[in-house]
DNA sequence: GTGTATACGTACCGGTCAGTAACATTGTCA
DNA sequence: TGACAATGTTACTGACCGGTACGTATACAC
């Protein structure tokens, strides 16, 4: 149970094997110690029943929400057959939490290098991110973070899901305040949770219209650093 | 349809009836013409179904969100049955899209009176709300915004809760606009999305934890406001 | 070949969901 | 007293939900 949480979700993450965290229902990481590629049994072609679940589930739940998609629906997308998603997942909830891990992964990949560069700069960083962010949240059809959405349908604090979304979020606030650190800030705490703040913004007002406040987002971001950090 | 939406949301709403927006069903506001309170029919204990079903759902759908709560839990709450709750709602749709609308009346009575006092600073106004929201945002339980959580629960924009709270951002982002206007802001539009997209946030963090960023939104809307208008 | 383990499919389960049909009961007003 | 409006009572429907019992095909080991 808790297990699952700390599987990927603790580490703002440098470099990333495009392996993600399995977390499924089987643990026989075992088995590995021979060198091959270890495409094992069945048909070369294609990856994977879990796999293609997992790609299915990500793109359904993002969409379309967690709660508003069956997992007939899953492994039909997937191509596959509802046992095969329980021999993988011990659970919907467990599939959903698979879910968030992936996309916790994805999230840092691209925070740490917003539009596909990296930065040394922390300002520069932060702006960079929110600037590709609030260009994709502007688009019709953008739907937020799959995380925070998680959060909202499901309220129980001892849902899977919730409890990855949860430390996600935990992580992601300190390195935000590390980055108002590095940029000089007066006070890091609060021009972190400022960052913070507005993220989750611009990924909420950013389903609600395409013509909302994210357009300012920019704008906004550099408000907050340019009052929070003293001038040279 | 569409006139459900336009029903109650289309106005900051400075002076409030008790009677809330009925939007059900029964089209009939006829009759009303007799000066009597119109207890009209059956028992004088408590108010009528249709007001008992839009409590229940309200407290539920807000408390656990609104896919997760089945009509039944609702009519079983209200102490009534389900044939009542389809006499006055079209569907569970129409019931949600109900809720939306207590929420907006609601919500415009927080915010316009924040704590229950009049402004006619609007930076003490805006700074007041902030002040009561964040403090209730880093209590447990807390669940957000029910008209921002629907949105994440129904992604399709022709859902009549939907409908609702995007109709309802709209006319908040307009009065932060005429907010930071009157607070003599540079940029009233910029400084008014600055002001949505920090409550918005506030929302979002606020059910993700109890210990988070919303801590600081009071100082981050000082910061926002303070950098964002002259100093006389 | 035969055993054994793996990966997958077919067919099904009981429960819950939103919504309805038909009828009985109660209070209000004329 | 009788019409009417509002609600309750009971029982039902068909669709969908998450989850599973059980059989099957493939591949490697010996």
């Amino acid at each position: 149970m808790k297990k699952a949480v700390e599987q990927s979700v603790d580490r703002p993450a440098k470099a990333f094997s495009s392996e993600v965290a399995t977390g499924s229902r089987r643990e026989n990481a075992s088995k590995q110690e021979s060198g091959a590629p270890f495409r094992s049994h069945r048909n070369e072609k294609g990856p994977r029943a879990a796999d293609r679940i997992r790609a299915s589930a990500s793109e359904l739940f993002y969409r379309e929400g967690i709660r508003a998609v069956g997992v007939d629906e899953v492994v039909e997308r997937a191509g596959v057959t509802k046992p095969s998603l329980y021999r993988s997942f011990a659970s919907k909830d467990e599939l959903a939490a698979a879910y968030m891990r992936d996309y916790d992964l994805d999230f840092w990949e691209k925070f740490e290098n917003p539009g596909g560069k990296s930065y040394s700069d922390p300002r520069e960083h932060v702006l960079a991110y929110i600037r590709v962010l609030s260009t994709r949240a502007v688009r019709e059809g953008y739907r937020g973070c799959g995380l925070s959405n998680a959060t909202v349908e499901y309220p129980a604090r001892d849902n899977p899901a919730r409890q990855v979304a949860e430390a996600h979020k935990k992580v992601l606030r300190k390195r935000l305040r590390e980055l108002a650190s590095s940029m000089g800030a007066r006070h890091p705490a609060v021009l972190g949770d400022a960052l913070l703040l507005l993220i989750e913004g611009i990924y909420s007002t950013g389903q609600q219209s395409e013509d909302g406040p994210a357009q300012s987002a920019l704008a906004v971001a550099k408000l907050l650093i340019d009052a929070s950090v003293p001038k040279p």
